[in-house]
Formats: C-alpha cells, structure tokens, sequence
DNA sequence: GCCATCGATTCCGTTTTTTGGAACTACCGA
DNA sequence: TCGGTAGTTCCAAAAAACGGAATCGATGGC
C-alpha cells in the first residue's frame, strides 16, 4: 500500500528513467546540499558508474550549470544554475499570488490546505501550507495521490463526462488504500454525483488513516469550461468532524474565489492571432 | 571578433548539444519569463519541432519539474523546479560569503569587480559585482573570455609551467582582440614574468576598447599549490588610468586574501590543468 | 448541424547519444 | 620505488532522441 507516490527515491538517489533525468537529479542532489564534491563521493551517493558520473560532470561544467571549485576535484552549482534558480523565484506571479492565497486560507481555517489539479489520472499538489497545529500530516507539493479516494480527486471526477471516468477508473480495479476507501463503482458514482450537486468533495479517511479532508473546485475562468484546479483542506480526523468541516467551507469557497480570479490572466482564452496566411 | 562567449544564443533560442543541455535550455526559458507557455508558443520561441518540443515537455512533466497550468494546454514551472531552485540559493554558503566579500570590495573600490577561475583553457567568470557608477561594462556571472588578453587570464599563466603554458596557447595563434591585445608570444612571456614577480595582471583596453582591468591571485589555501582564483577590477579606462589602479591594488589584495580564507573549508590540493581544446 | 481549420498528439524508421566495464594515468604517502 | 586511490579515457553495444507525416480533437463559421 504506497501512500503517495513521490518523486525522488530516499535511500539510492539519483534516480530517473531517462539520461537528461538523470542529470537533474545530479544537479539536485548537488543544489540540495551545502556542500563541494567530489567525483567520488558523489559516485558512492548517486551509485552511478564513476566514467558515467565524470561524463555527467563534463557535460554540467561544459554547460556552465556545474563548476569545479578550488582543486578542481569538487564540484558546486555553476553561474548558469544559479541565474536559473533566481529567474524561476523572481519570475512566478502567478505561483506567488497563489501561495498567498493558500496561506491567508490557512491562516483563517488553522488546518493545512493545498492548491490540486488534474495531472496524469493523479491529483497533483500544486502548492500547499502547513498549519502551524503541531499535530499534522506532512506532505509536500508536486505530491500525487490517487483520484478516487481524494476529495479533490473525487471532485475532478464528478465534473467529468461517463465516458472520461471510464476510461479513467476503468483500468484497473480501485485501489483500497484504507478500510474506508470506496472501491465499488457504483457507490463512487453515487457520492460522484452527489459532489456534483454540492460542490464540495470529501474524504473520510479513504486515503490515509486519520487523515480527513474537503475540497471545492476552483470555478473556471471560462464558465463553459470545467474547473482545472481545487482547493482542500486537510487534517487529523480527531480536529475534524462533519460539522466543522461545514463550517470551515466558506472560507475554502471564498479561497478558490480568489484563486479563480487569478486564472483569468494567463490561461485558456489568450488566442494567438498573428496567424498570417499561407 | 567575438566579445564574450556567453553559453546562450541570442536569437533562435534554446540551443545546446545534447538533448539533456536542450531541455535545460527550455526550462530555463520558461523560468525566464513570469508567464505560462503553449507548445505552439514554444516552438516559434525555440524554432524546435512541434513533435520534439511535445515529447520535451511530456518528459519534464513527468518528471515534475514542468506542469500543465490551467486548460492543460499551458506550461508552467512545476513544483520540482521550484524546490531545487529554492534549495540551491539557501545552501551557498560559500557563494553566498564570496559575494559579500565582492561586495565589500566594490562598495571600497567604486568599480565592478569579479571572481575569476580557470576553466576550460578560458577565464570563467564565477561571480560578479558591478558598481553603482552609471558608466560601466555590463558582465555576468558566468562569461568566459580569453586567458591571453584579460587581467585574470594573464595572472593564471604565470604561474603555469611553460609547458603547460605552451599546451594552452600553442594550439592557435593568440586572437587580437582589440589593437592593443598582446599577440606576440615572446611579449606576452616578458608581460607574464612581470605578472609573477609582482603577483598581479593587468588589462589595458587589450580585451575590449575602453576596458581597463587589474586582477591578483586568491592565495591557495595550500601554500605549495597554485593559486586557481583571481579577483579582478574592470572600469572604464576613462576612469582608471595606471596611478589610479595602483592605488586600489591593497584593497583587492585584502579581497584576495579574504577569498583564500573561505577556501580552507572544502577543497585540497592543486592540480594541473587539464583539458582538450575542442 | 456540418465542415474547415488549427493546434496538440501519436507513429515509427533513422540518427544520435548514452552507457559502463576495462584499462590507463596522475598523484600521494610510505 | 612501490602500492593504493581518485580521476580519466576508450569503445562497441544499447538506449534515447529525432522529426516528417499522419491523426486526433476542439473551435468557430456558416
């Protein structure tokens, strides 16, 4: 029973399927850490051939996102990386703005809530904050978690046509991640329809024990178009009842207001008119 | 005559010679722009394929370092990027103390100033800290320019072997840059033995016209090596005649020496310098 | 409602890059 | 001089990227 399928492995490191993943998680492991190194020492932590990981290193110093310090046997973060790490943190309006909003949310509520979207048949965590209650569950953006037993999954799924659920949940069998997790179809299209008609989704304990959510969809910029993102709320069951959960879910319907708002300046309606005749 | 060769194109975008260099280029591109790209944006952007441009961003979303923002046809950072962006600017320490120390030497000196190192048979510049003064050379961190015509350059070839000397320059005839740039190898030898007797390098308009530099070794850590650092001085020769770099020669070498002082931490020994010219 | 259009996506044979065991080199300390 | 270690180079097999062409799918015009 995985819990949430994360990223990067804990134990081997530097893992990824594809070459050009592979080096970035190198540059990872080296932004990660306050630290020079050495070829060697990276080749024990990554468990990378030492003539790959020299390659890798040569390509990095080459392209300027890696360079050799002192001796020339350690290695830290080239000019290049650096200028791409400021550029991403200057550069996100749209990522600041959101954040913001999450964390007034918090603040108002007292419980850890998260920003999700749709992303590859998961729920993506777009961005989250923690509530500063010391009894809380951890769990970091860029996390992904099954659709059918998420509030903000489930939400999704309530929004979309049979024919999209199907072809979604029909894969497979739904996995039973608690004893709570509802893995029979038909009552999922019941409590589906039901989210339809409130707008607002929960979770009782069907993802991880203890852990209780809710979630309303962020309405579209467009409102022909469905909603793309949620906002939810997450925590211990034991500070979670029904009744506070209702109570609590204006402030998530005026948060994904605001989020909502946001949308409108980037995204789907921008056409590009300068299509010139051929 | 090339000026500087900075690593990216000006204007077809996103190049780089393996597609691991290419997808860096495209995220840096996206974490350049406070804005969210559609594929078809990308491509005029890049001049990439369409089909090549979609399996890039397929790749990098996957892996979570890119995500689909809003009607899922628009793309943004991802929450990956994001963290290896924020934890590479929290862990610098040793970039972050190095710059302060370039700081304080622009803020005493009233010029821009630069960490230079060796790389590549080039001089990289690995910091940079530009003065306040309207008037100046605008460089960044990460430029490379020759090792026969710059303040740095000159600096750390004196204080190679001549054979080493002769492996780095020997390859091609020494570019003149400007009128004034050395060419003459047996003159640059001369220059070169003044260099280390007086343990600093000048640059007198022989890289760029207008541009007057001065630069002195970083004392290696370890006494017996060679010094594989310069601070360096960069003004506008209208501003910086002879007596007037002298005069501010103590403060760079009170720099040099606060520099050396940082790379006690890390790194060993010396090595030679190594490198095919391709 | 039907078709035209345009952008996104998939296909797949060709080309390019990566891979990593083995061998080699440089340096250090004894 | 020798033994050990870290870094580097080689190269043929294996994997990945490439991108033109075809297909899909959502709009928007009529």
């Amino acid at each position: 029973m995985k819990l949430v399928s994360q990223r990067v492995a804990q134990t081997p490191e530097v893992q990824g399927d594809t070459p050009a993943l592979r080096l970035v998680s190198l540059l990872e492991h080296v932004a990660a850490r306050d630290q020079l190194h050495t070829l060697q020492g990276l080749a024990e932590a990554t468990r990378l051939p030492k003539p790959t990981l020299h390659r890798m290193l040569q390509q990095l110093e080459a392209a300027g996102l890696l360079q050799r310090e002192g001796d020339g046997r350690h290695w830290g973060a080239g000019a290049r990386l650096r200028r791409l790490a400021e550029n991403l943190l200057l550069n996100s309006s749209l990522h600041a703005a959101r954040h913001q909003v999450l964390r007034r949310l918090v603040d108002e509520v007292g419980e850890s809530c998260n920003i999700t979207a749709l992303s590859g048949g998961e729920v993506l965590y777009l961005d989250r904050v923690e509530t500063a209650a010391p009894l809380r569950f951890y769990l970091q953006p860029g996390s992904r978690v099954p659709v059918h037993c998420s509030a903000s999954g489930k939400v999704f799924l309530s929004q979309m046509t049979p024919a999209q659920r199907q072809r979604l949940l029909g894969a497979t069998p739904l996995e039973a991640c608690t004893p709570r997790t509802v893995i029979d179809l038909d009552a999922l299209e019941q409590e589906l329809r039901r989210i339809k008609d409130q707008g607002c989704g929960f979770d009782d304990e069907e993802f991880l024990p203890g852990l209780t959510c809710a979630a309303v969809p962020v309405p579209p910029a467009d409102p022909k178009a469905r909603s793309s993102l949620c906002v939810a709320l997450q925590g211990p069951t034991v500070r979670l009842n029904r009744d506070k959960l209702q109570a609590l879910l204006p402030a998530l319907r005026t948060a994904a207001q605001a989020l909502s708002r946001l949308e409108e300046g980037a995204p789907s309606s921008e056409r590009t008119e300068r299509r010139k005749t051929s």
